[in-house]
DNA sequence: CTAACGACATA
DNA sequence: GTATGTCGTTAGC
């Protein structure tokens, strides 16, 4: 095998763009100002892989004139593409004559897709005994890989993975790499314009590959299928063969593989030389004749690309402190590292590593004076059970050395348990020891119903992975498989599938245990070593020691408290919401003549518009469903009478369903109240979301909706809630940000922001601004902070598109510096890919530069709410850590307990009213200065709707 | 039991 | 036009 020739195919423009976007927070720009980043992006790439691999041929594919057969087959193929950057444009023959000169052939056919190229060349190649390297990060091409073709992939933050037959089998849950063809038809491509088959993302394609093998296989028997799904795949079936012909990656182009032409050769060091000068390649420069020294040329080791792991190797298993372990007596879990296979991740079973339990007794006493003579450890808690509050410790597993980590078994009597978590109370109440851990809110939250409080500097490896990349998700397994290369052990495998047969943490063996916990200990303690960097790199190290780690003490807090509910007061609501919800049963089922479902929109929609006509060409959803939606029926009102009984039969159904009725069976019987649990890390932006149950979204419009507000109460007659709430802070926010002085001294002055545009835009002096008028008005502020269209504007105004765009225009008019700004907000993002909070919060937007008008679109928009949004997150999370402090300090009975983005609510003992309100405005006004006065509305009431 | 969708609650 | 979470229906395992 080590004998066979090794080809790499470089797919030329995924490695421009690619190293375009590397580079596009920092672009290169050189003394000429010509932006030379996607030529060193580019570069970089191509002798990385020269570097690492040492090919023996090579050769770079380019695109021409795109493909003429798919743009026959489908018009629309790749048309929503536009204009290629212009640093990409010039970075092309600049690319071209670095690759003459290092004597690597250039692969183009007019009419052919770099893609097809590829494809034809491997397919030749594997014919005479070539492995076949495709180097490219384009899901597109595992259809093409067979036992002689690999993907060659390049991944997020450096390196490479290899995929072969197994990997694509294990990607894309098939049993050949040609069914991706299939795959990528059925579920289609955006960014290609592969419309796919109507209703079938990523899951249903899966599933259909699994059960039919392929497109044609599941077409010729669509009568296997069922209603929706039957009918639109039927009517698809075209589009279905047309979509998987235009994935599928043609092997006919006529080239041809000239084994000695692809032979990677010396290059020619004087011209390579001249080019980089001009480019000012200089680093780049020296790196190149490094890469083709003889020395390092002949060195090079016999690494095949099974070799490519860019991770470390695992650790030794032997270390200088094993002997001791011993001591403790316990389970020894521990696995020999069998040879490499990098074509799997890493697991457990093939790393070596040295998990152990600790006995009790003695052990455990030896355990811990090692554990207290640490200076930072990563701990995590097993549990019975995810909510916090009920959980009992199962075990808590330790780690201070990457590879080796000790698990704790707890008892499950609760006096011993408590006897154990007394021992270990030093150690969580050291100041000096910094705690590791994954989601450390939950632990604490955990550990605090133990009365231990965890103290001291706290690393949460969740949290600084949402500030380096808030867009991915953040869990754990997540986290280890994108940056170590490693699946940890599923829970799934320990305790079952989620329901009936699920069994606890504490049912599971202890040597399971052990292995599960301690891993997850030592997983998050390397994770914490790979974020450290990186947070500094992000700039947000600041960020995470300031706001997010103290907060999320703030947010345990808070969760623990829980809020106090009126369920006698929700149930006597529900009661006589069943009463009218019914009787508009009974007149809608009149009125329709026939009895159905109204909260199906289904059946709605055909009693509406087929059976009733109520209008004459309806409006359809995408899935080809008649649309009933609020603001499509809402126009029918007037109208029709059934129209209207419908939508307040909606909106009762919603408000029992989701609130009144829902609220109570939230309430947990250990505290008598509810707590919410705060998310930390799931909002881009950098918002806070809620959930189980969800209190930031408690009803507030509507008189009826407004009534759940009364069922959150203070905790008994000794205290009231108190509201406190900014006042349009994100619409100070970009008046700051933007400097706008007319904005700004509108509110300096205190006005009513809105009437005050509308007296602008309007020209009408501010007393006779009409409701209709402030309204418009209202909307465009708010339409600015969303990232404005006219067509937005329109839809949510009575004012006609051209209307609109004239309010719009006069709207910047009146506030230039505010167009100026959104505009520079958006060169920002094109030029760093990224945008920021005030507190240096990012938000990347890869799309900022996307060919695809509509992408971009959106990317442009996030570019402008994104710094808004994301500043109110930020300075609202200052007050409330600011807060939580003095009230801590103060040893005030007085609790913060909820967070709804501008607001905060209190449950304030009543004797520290006059204190607590203005302790929470004085903090939550200067929490961040801004060129704009923030200003805080404050609430006091026997419930929640009395103090707004 | 899960996924997808439509509808709708908040800031 | 931004950011979320939850509920009910429908359909298919």
């Amino acid at each position: 095998m080590s004998d066979q020739k090794r080809l790499f195919l470089v797919d030329a423009y995924a490695l421009i763009f690619r190293g375009y976007y590397a580079f596009i927070k920092n672009p290169r720009i050189n003394s000429k100002g010509v932006d030379t980043s996607a030529i060193m992006g580019f570069m970089n790439s191509l002798l990385d892989v020269i570097k690492r691999e040492r090919p023996d041929h090579l050769a770079v594919c380019f695109d021409k004139g795109g493909s003429a057969d798919r743009v026959e087959m489908f018009e629309a193929y790749k048309a929503n593409r536009d204009e290629t950057p212009e640093a990409i444009k010039i970075a092309v023959p600049y690319i071209q004559d670095i690759l003459k000169a290092m004597h690597i052939p250039i692969m183009v056919k007019e009419g052919y897709e770099a893609d097809d190229v590829i494809g034809t060349l491997s397919k030749q190649a594997e014919k005479e005994g070539y492995k076949t390297f495709m180097v490219t990060p384009d899901k597109d091409f595992a259809q093409l890989v067979s036992e002689n073709i690999f993907m060659y992939r390049p991944v997020f933050g450096g390196g490479y993975e290899t995929w072969g037959i197994e990997e694509v089998k294990k990607k894309f849950e098939v049993t050949n790499p040609l069914q991706v063809i299939d795959f990528l038809g059925m579920m289609g491509d955006s960014s290609d314009n592969i419309p796919g088959l109507p209703g079938v993302g990523e899951k249903t394609a899966k599933k259909f590959l699994a059960q039919y093998g392929s497109m044609e296989n599941l077409l010729a028997n669509t009568h296997e299928l069922k209603g929706k799904m039957k009918e639109n795949i039927e009517g698809a079936k075209e589009l279905g063969l047309l979509s998987k012909k235009l994935a599928t990656i043609m092997l006919d182009v006529p080239v041809t593989f000239d084994a000695k032409d692809f032979e990677l050769d010396q290059p020619n060091l004087p011209k390579v030389t001249e080019i980089f000068m001009e480019l000012e390649f200089r680093q780049l420069l020296s790196n190149f004749e490094k890469t083709f020294s003889v020395e390092a040329v002949s060195n090079a080791s016999e690494t095949t690309s099974e070799n490519t792991e860019t991770k470390a190797t695992p650790k030794e298993t032997k270390s200088a402190g094993a002997g001791q372990f011993s001591l403790f007596g316990g389970d020894i879990s521990s696995a020999e590292a069998p040879k490499e296979n990098t074509f799997t991740r890493k697991t457990a079973e093939t790393t070596s590593h040295f998990y152990q339990s600790v006995a009790s007794g003695m052990a455990t006493k030896l355990f811990i004076k090692n554990l207290m003579s640490q200076t930072s450890v990563c701990f995590d808690t097993e549990t019975t059970n995810i909510n916090p509050i009920t959980a009992q410790l199962v075990g808590i597993a330790f780690s201070w050395e990457v590879g080796k980590g000790f698990y704790l078994p707890f008892p499950e009597n609760k006096d011993e348990a408590q006897e154990l978590i007394e021992q270990l109370r030093p150690f969580f109440e050291s100041e000096t020891i910094e705690k590791i851990g994954q989601n450390l809110k939950y632990d604490i939250k955990v550990l605090a119903k133990y009365n231990v409080t965890v103290k001291g500097k706290l690393f949460d490896t969740m949290l600084a992975h949402y500030l380096i990349n808030p867009d991915m998700r953040h869990n754990m397994d997540v986290l280890a498989e994108t940056y170590l290369n490693y699946t940890p052990i599923s829970i799934e495998e320990l305790i079952g599938k989620k329901g009936k047969n699920q069994i606890t943490m504490r049912d599971v063996a202890l040597d399971k245990q052990t292995e599960y916990a301690v891993e997850d200990a030592d997983i998050t303690l390397q994770l914490k070593e790979h974020f450290e960097k990186e947070l500094g790199e992000a700039n947000t190290q600041k960020l995470f020691d300031e706001i997010e780690v103290p907060l999320l003490r703030v947010l345990a807090a808070m969760e623990l408290e829980g809020i106090n509910l009126d369920e006698n007061f929700l149930n006597t609501l529900s009661e006589q919401l069943e009463i009218d919800i019914k009787s508009l049963e009974t007149k809608i089922y009149a009125e329709a003549g026939e009895e159905f479902n109204i909260a199906s929109p289904k059946q709605l929609g055909d009693i509406l518009f087929d059976k009733l006509k109520l209008v004459d060409k309806p409006k359809k959803t995408k899935t080809g469903q008649y649309a009933t939606s609020e603001d499509i029926l809402s126009y029918l009102a007037k109208d029709h009478a059934i129209i209207q009984h419908i939508l307040d039969f909606r909106g009762l159904s919603k408000l029992k369903s989701t609130y009144v009725d829902a609220l109570p069976t939230q309430v947990e019987p250990s505290t008598g109240r509810v707590h919410t649990d705060y998310m930390q890390t799931v909002a881009a932006t950098g918002r806070l979301s809620s959930n189980n149950p969800n209190l930031q979204n408690i009803p507030i419009r509507t008189e009826r909706g407004r009534q759940v507000r009364k069922a959150f109460i203070p905790r008994n007659e000794d205290y009231v809630l108190l509201a406190a709430d900014y006042s349009q802070i994100e619409l100070r926010i970009i008046a700051a940000l933007s400097n706008e002085e007319t904005m700004i001294s509108a509110f300096k002055n205190g006005e009513d922001i809105h009437a005050s545009t509308a007296s602008k835009v309007f020209n009408v002096p501010i007393e006779n601004v009409t409701r209709e008028q402030r309204s418009n008005a209202k909307t465009v502020n708010f339409g600015i902070i969303y990232g404005v269209s006219a067509f937005g504007l329109s839809n949510q105004t009575d004012l006609s598109r051209s209307e609109s765009k004239e309010l719009i225009d006069t709207y910047y008019e009146t506030y230039p510096k505010l167009r100026k700004y959104i505009s520079e907000q958006i060169d920002f993002a094109r030029d760093n890919g990224y945008v920021q909070t005030v507190l240096g919060r990012r938000r990347y937007l890869n799309d900022i530069n996307s060919r695809n008008a509509v992408v971009r679109g959106a990317a442009e928009r996030n570019a402008v709410n994104a710094p808004i949004q994301g500043s109110a997150a930020d300075i609202i999370k200052l007050a409330m850590i600011k807060i939580y402090e003095k009230l801590q300090a103060g040893n005030f009975k007085t609790k913060m307990l909820l967070q709804v983005h501008d607001e905060l609510v209190f449950d304030v003992y009543k004797p520290e009213l006059d204190t607590i309100k203005t302790l929470v405005k004085t903090e939550m006004e200067n929490a961040y200065k801004l060129e704009v006065p923030l200003d805080v509305d404050l609430g006091v009431g026997n419930d929640w709707l009395e103090a707004h």
